[in-house]
Parts: C-alpha cells; sequence; structure tokens
DNA sequence: GTCGTAGGTGTACAACGTACTCCTACAGGG
DNA sequence: CCCTGTAGGAGTACGTTGTACACCTACGAC
C-alpha cells in the first residue's frame, strides 16, 4: 500500500563510503552523503537511526571485500597470517575509515565472520578455552593497533621522521630507530610484527 | 611591557582533562574547558592554536604521570611488560582520552621518553637495527590496539556479551570464545598477550 | 601619569546533527 | 477509472560546534 523506497541501504553505504574515500573523514556528514545520493539529509533519517549508524553502514561497507573464507593452503601459521593480512589490505583501500573501527568493529558481520574463521584455525592449533580467547585477543589488538599506527601514527611518516630528526643525545635509541625505521616498508613491518606474535602463540 | 597572562598550559590542560573525565570526550569543547577555567572560548586562543592542539595538551596531561624512567628488576623481558603495563594503567584512569591517543601519541613528550626506555631494554635484549625497529612497533600496536579494545570495543563488556549470544549453529567457535572470555579479567587478558608478543620476541 | 602592547571579551558566521511539519507519490479498493 | 490512506521525501528551524574579527582594557616601562 505505501510509497516504495527510492533508496536502499547498500546505496547509501556506497555512497558513504564514496564521500569518505574522496574527502576524508570529515566529510563524512548527512548533508553530504545526502548530495551524493541527490537526496537531502532528513531522507536519510528513513534509512539510519542517526549518524552512528551511517558511521556503521561505512565501515561494514569498507569491509565488505574482505575474504572471511578458511585458508586452506599452509600450516596454521600461515593460516592465521593470510586471514590477518586480508583484513589489513582491504582496510587499506580506505584509509579514512580507519578511525571508525575500533568503535563499530564489533557490529560488523563480516568481522564477525571472519573472526569466526580466526578461532576456527586457532582451535586447530590446539588452542582452546582461555587460553584461545586471549590468543584471538592479541591478534585482534596486534591488528586494529598496528593498522592504527600505520594509517595515523606518523600521518604518514611525518611522524617518524620527526622522531629521527630528535637530539641524539636526548633521545640516542628514538633517533637511531627512527632512521631505522624509515627504511623499513610497511608491509615487511606489519609481517614482521605479526611473525613476532606467531612465534610467541607457538610455544 | 605587556600584560601578563592569567592562565597557563597547565591549567588549561588539568581543566580539559578535568571536563572529559567527567563528561566524556564529547564534552571536550573550546566553551566547557572555558567555563570550566571561568574564561570565555576565545580566550583559550591565546594559548592554543585550535581545537586540535588542545586535544594534544589532554593527551600529554593524561600521560603525564606515567613512569618513564627505566625498571631496574628483572630480565630484559620483565622490564619491557613493566614499561608496557605502567602505560597502560595511566591510561586506565582517563579512559575517555583513548580515541585521542593515536592520533596525538606522537607530539607527546611523555610517549617519547617511554618509547626511549623501552628502546633502551629492547637494545640491552640484543635486538638492534631493522629488528628493534619492528620489535618496538610491534609492541606499539598491541598496547595501544589492546588498550582500545579494552576501553571502546563492546562499550565495556556489551559486545562479548552479545557476541556470546550468537546462534552457535552460525558462529560455533565464536559463541564459545565469547563466553569464555567473559571469565578472563582486563589484567590477566592483557598481561596474557603482552607475554606472548615477548615469547615471539624472545626466540 | 602616559602610552603601547598584548590579553580577554563579545559578536558573528558557517556547518553540523536532527526534531518537526508539511507535501506528495504511490498501491490497493471501489 | 478515480479515490484514499499511508509512508517517503523535502523544507524549515534550532541548538551546538569551532573559530575569525573587532573591540576594550589591564598592565609594565618610561
Amino acid at each position: 500500500m505505501p510509497r516504495p523506497r527510492s533508496l536502499n541501504p547498500i546505496q547509501i553505504a556506497s555512497a558513504a563510503l564514496a564521500v569518505i574515500d574522496q574527502g576524508g573523514l570529515s566529510a563524512l556528514t548527512m548533508r553530504g552523503v545526502a548530495k551524493e545520493l541527490n537526496a537531502t539529509a532528513m531522507c536519510l533519517y528513513r534509512y539510519v537511526a542517526d549518524r552512528d549508524e551511517l558511521e556503521a553502514l561505512v565501515v561494514e561497507q569498507a569491509l565488505a571485500d574482505v575474504d572471511t573464507t578458511a585458508p586452506v593452503d599452509g600450516d596454521w601459521r600461515e593460516r592465521v597470517a593470510v586471514l590477518v593480512r586480508r583484513m589489513r589490505v582491504v582496510i587499506g583501500c580506505h584509509p579514512a575509515v580507519v578511525p571508525l573501527l575500533p568503535v563499530h568493529r564489533h557490529r560488523s558481520p563480516t568481522v564477525l565472520r571472519w573472526t569466526e574463521s580466526l578461532l576456527a584455525v586457532l582451535a586447530e592449533a590446539g588452542l582452546d578455552g582461555t587460553r584461545r580467547a586471549v590468543a584471538l585477543r592479541a591478534l585482534l589488538a596486534y591488528t586494529v593497533g598496528a593498522i592504527q599506527l600505520e594509517h595515523l601514527g606518523p600521518l604518514s611518516g611525518g611522524g617518524t621522521t620527526a622522531m629521527a630528526a630528535l637530539s641524539p643525545a636526548e633521545f640516542p635509541h628514538l633517533a637511531a630507530t627512527a632512521a631505522d625505521a624509515r627504511r623499513v616498508d610497511p608491509d615487511a613491518e606489519f609481517d614482521g610484527g605479526l611473525e613476532i606474535l606467531l612465534r610467541g602463540l607457538a610455544t
């Protein structure tokens, strides 16, 4: 009986993701997303309760193309690494959503499926109960933290450069390490940290 | 010759921290902080360039009582753990600043001194060059990530509870692990993850 | 006392999220 | 075919935010 809807949540999520990809996090406004859809700001409230829910939609849309199926090749450590890297790669395509991840992570079906796959691998590795819960949180913490450091930490490079320029008298190790760090590419850095974690899990 | 200042950066930082501790991150506004100081919003701009700089001040103030001196007791792994735990405890006293940490971390002198101490311990452990840089980033990523998960993840507990209530048919491992996770206290969880990382660093 | 400088205040504006009100396009019944 | 009830979309408006600008004023040096 009623008038049919002219938008759907996927269109809204896509538009919002486009806005944020193009203009950064500060461009994500109700009015901005509405304009992208040739609609008005208030119209969006027929589909989302508030801005918070719009953010959750963006996060889910950004994560949607993470492959959450269980990897089959390699031992369990390699399979964990594959899952974690898949997540990182996809997030890397939408760096502006990084600040939204910690807040909306637990509402995303993709994150749930991904976590389920991760836990399955950990179970195969012989981890169960509390030890598995701790292992999961450690992997989650590292993943979230590393991705944030990568994208927010130095506003991509500036922070590390600034640290490398610190007085070697006051901060000898920091200045030296920052100089070293500039020569490590982000992939190697991420994988290196992940490997440390996986070595720790294996023993 | 000029009129003397009636405020100083420490007063502003303290007032801002008080505001955010009491009213949460959303209470941190120029007007709100000004009211706390019995001043006007515009007055603050004689001391900080913009809101961003005020946030940096809050972060530094919140972290100010982290003891960044090098621990002396225990082997290097224990000393790393002591430094990391000191940071976590202090941040735990100001949970509302957690979302500001990733953005302003690299501007904080306290973080610089803390990092310097951490690197010194890693150097004693025989790590140098690229390997030390990677180890540091891994520890940083875990620390930042774990603290965020702890304070933002589930709005403290609700998310884990929601996950425990998921359909065991669709998410068997997740539902079980979430149920287990509810019985792990936060300190043990954090220390457990940290220990995994340190074990990985030791080999 | 006088003066110049710099600190504090007041006003104002654009942009934000969103509550409320109205108009109107459409699916079903006659 | 028209008519009608319902729900979608638009418009307006309000309170709050950060902050630019102009003004006033309190104070140290002479």
